[in-house]
Formats: C-alpha cells, structure tokens, sequence
DNA sequence: CGAACGAGTCAACAGGGTGTCGAGTCACGG
DNA sequence: CCGTGACTCGACACCCTGTTGACTCGTTCG
C-alpha cells in the first residue's frame, strides 16, 4: 500500500534524499507506537504491531529500533526533554509568594504527565521490567528532588520553613507521593483523586510539609 | 530424585492420607517460588523454574496453579492477611498520643512489607502487567484509605486537627506517598531514602498535612 | 556505461516461553 | 480385581523475540 509515494517529501530543496524514506519509516514506527498505546496498554503490543502498524515487516523493525523498548525509550525522551523544560521555566520564573511558585510547579508537574496519558502509563508498565526505563526515570526524578531539596534548604535558610528531616529525604518524600498520586489518577485503576483535586491536594500537603502551618 | 520417599508422612494417623502428597508439592512450590524471588525478578523466573525447583514437570505444574501469577497471588493473599491482622491490632490499639498512633500505624505498615522484601519487589512488578494483582491491592488500599479517613475525620470533629482537603483525598495521597517510598526503599532503584529513616520522614509529613503544624 | 556500495527489505530460521491434551501410573474403596 | 480419582508428564500447538542471508534499488565513481 501506498508504494506511489516516491520520496516527493523535501525535494525542492534538492540535492540528495539520503534516508528520506528511512527517517519516514522510523518516525511512523513512533507514531504507531503512540497510536496504539491509546488503546492498549504495552505489554499487548507486539513487535509486529508496530511494524505493520508502519507497513513494514518485523525484521525491518529490527533495523530502526533494537527493541520495542527501545520505541518507548525514544518517545520517553522527548516528554523528559519537554518536561526539563516546563521545569527550568518554572524554577527560573519570578515567584512573588512561595505558595504560588509551589503550586505552579505542581501544576506543570501534572500537566505534563496528564498532556501524555497513555505513555506516562506505559512508562510505568515499563518500569517494572526495563532497567533503561528504570534509569531514565530515575534521572528525571533525581533532577526534580535536587531542585527541590535546594528549595527547601533555601526557605529554611531565610527563615520561611523551620528545620525538619533532611531536605533531601523530604523531597524525595514529597515527589514520590507526586508519581504516585498522578499515575494512579491517570490509569485510573484502585482509589485515586479526582483530575482536578489533584494539585490542590498535593500543594497542601507539599506547603504542610515544608512549611508546618502553611504561609499566606 | 528423591524418588524413594513414598509418603511416610502422617503415617501413625492412618485413614487416607487423600492428597497428602498434592498438599506438599503445592507447599513446595510455593516455597520455591518465594525462594527464587530473593535471588532474581518475577520476570526471569519460568513456570519451568518454579516446576523444577518443586521436583516436577512443567505440565504437573498446571495442575496446582493455573499460572505463575496464581502463585504469587497466593502469595500474596498471606501477606495481605498479616497486614490486616497488624493493622487492626494498631488501629484498636489504645492510643496515648495521636502522634503515638500515626507512628505506630506507619512502622507496622512499613515493617510488613521490609519484613517480606522480596514478594512487595515482586508484587509491584506484577502488578504493571496482571489485572488481578492491580485488583488485589486496590483493595489493600482501599481499607488502609478508609481507616486513614476515618481518623482524620474524627480528629477534625474533636477539633485537634483543622479542616483541609477531603480526608479521602489527603489519606490517598498519603498512602500513595507511603507505597511509593516505601518500595523504592526496598527495591533499591532510584533514589530512595535510608531505611531508617523511612518512617521518621513519613510519620512528620503524616502530621503535617493532617494537623498542620503538629501537636506535641 | 557498468561495477561497487550502502540503505533498506523480508522469508526463513532458531530459540524460548506459555498453556493444553491425552495417555498413562498408582493407591485406595467397593 | 476393578473402578475411580489424584496425580504425572511427553508431545504438541502457539506466540513472541531476535538473527541471518539473500535480494532490490538508487547513487556514486572509475
């Protein structure tokens, strides 16, 4: 099917389409992959479906990606590298009261995972049994606690937050109920919040935490 | 092998020792089962592996247990019947202190797991991919949610704690905190606070977010 | 032009896992 | 001794993963 597309992509630009077809395929294969992971969860999608899934055979696959993990690796990037972001923004934008620089960085937190429901779920499923996956998420929830711990360390030092357990341990605390929290509300299985109580629950204990009775 | 034991057990009892020799091949896989679980992952352990480890063949397995997560749901169903056991005892506990019973609730939850390391790695792992295990302790959850709330409730009514949040939602995101910190203490991927210390840090974010800044 | 090359492609295979079927063995109770 | 029910396993059907080797087809270079 579709064998009349003849590399027409990008050819005003001329000279050379060195894997035009090949760079077409690999984002397919992406595209599949999220595409499926709507409508079931990852460990009842098969190599195979992907590659049918981007008219190509299953050796071919094997070409692009060295595994099917591999697929959900490429795609976690790009949420991480989007979330890093979100992240930097948020940390870096001024903050007139503490509890709004808390509760904006909880929203985007949430956000970003909520505007990814279906791999944010993967991600999880994956967990349990790549050690890559593991790795990366352990990365990013790293990233997340320092930033967070700094925080903490900073309130205490000017006198905003009494002292407490170890900022570290707290943030670690803190961020783990975070995951937690938002992954259950996303995959919707066992007790979970309501979407929209989400934040506003999480800011409380987050503010109760740092800060004993809360500012404001 | 150990071929020439031929039931010589609860021989003085006589009358039909029907099933005697089942009883113990399923105890034995079971036993193999939590036996392998220390040394590797559910993932890379086999219906074959759990067979061999009991003395049978892979098909003699079906027998006993329909699938390998059958074994460990049974597994579980143990663990789950000791939580509850240790959590009523906690809950019905006389309670001197609320920070006293929020900090004996919280080790005895802690300690049941730590004290089965190897099955709570094993159950969050299955859990990613097996409805029934999702289900299982979506109902472990559920009752500790409900006891939590229940006593936040009440220590609101008696004026002890303020109001705040929905007591459901903050006793989920609480527990949710306690799973998730929990098992990445146990599983040792990511980071993760010392063991020590696991329920010092949840106990004083356990009081923070119930009574704002604490009692005592 | 034609050989050489490299990207891209897949049928066929090897290997390992799951779950099932049917044909047994064996100890009792009638 | 003959059934019956507990118990056992060799062999099979299937599904999935990952690899191999041959093949196509543009491009590039002598």
């Amino acid at each position: 099917m579709s064998e009349g597309a003849r590399l027409p992509t990008a050819a005003g630009r001329g000279r050379r389409p060195a894997r035009a077809r090949g760079d077409d395929r690999e984002l397919l294969i992406l595209e599949t992959a999220e595409r499926l992971l709507e409508e079931r969860p990852l460990g009842a999608i098969s190599v195979d479906d992907l590659a049918r899934g981007a008219g190509i055979s299953r050796p071919t696959f094997y070409f692009y990606f060295p595994s099917k993990d591999a697929v959900l690796l490429t795609l976690l990037d790009r949420v991480v590298a989007e979330a890093d972001a979100t992240m930097t923004a948020v940390f870096d934008g001024s903050v007139t009261a503490p509890r709004e620089g808390w509760q904006r960085a909880l929203a985007a937190y949430h956000g970003t995972f909520r505007d990814h429901r279906a791999l944010t779920v993967a991600w999880a499923e994956a967990r349990a049994t790549n050690a890559e996956v593991r790795a990366l998420w352990a990365e990013v929830f790293e990233r997340w606690v320092q930033r967070c711990a700094t925080v903490i360390e900073a309130e205490r030092a000017r006198g905003a937050a009494p002292p407490g357990p170890a900022a570290r341990d707290l943030a670690i605390a803190l961020t783990s109920m975070n995951e937690r929290v938002i992954s259950a509300s996303l995959s919707g299985d066992g007790p979970a919040i309501a979407p929209d109580d989400v934040v506003p629950v999480m800011l409380r204990v987050w503010l109760n935490a740092v800060y004993g009775t809360p500012p404001d």
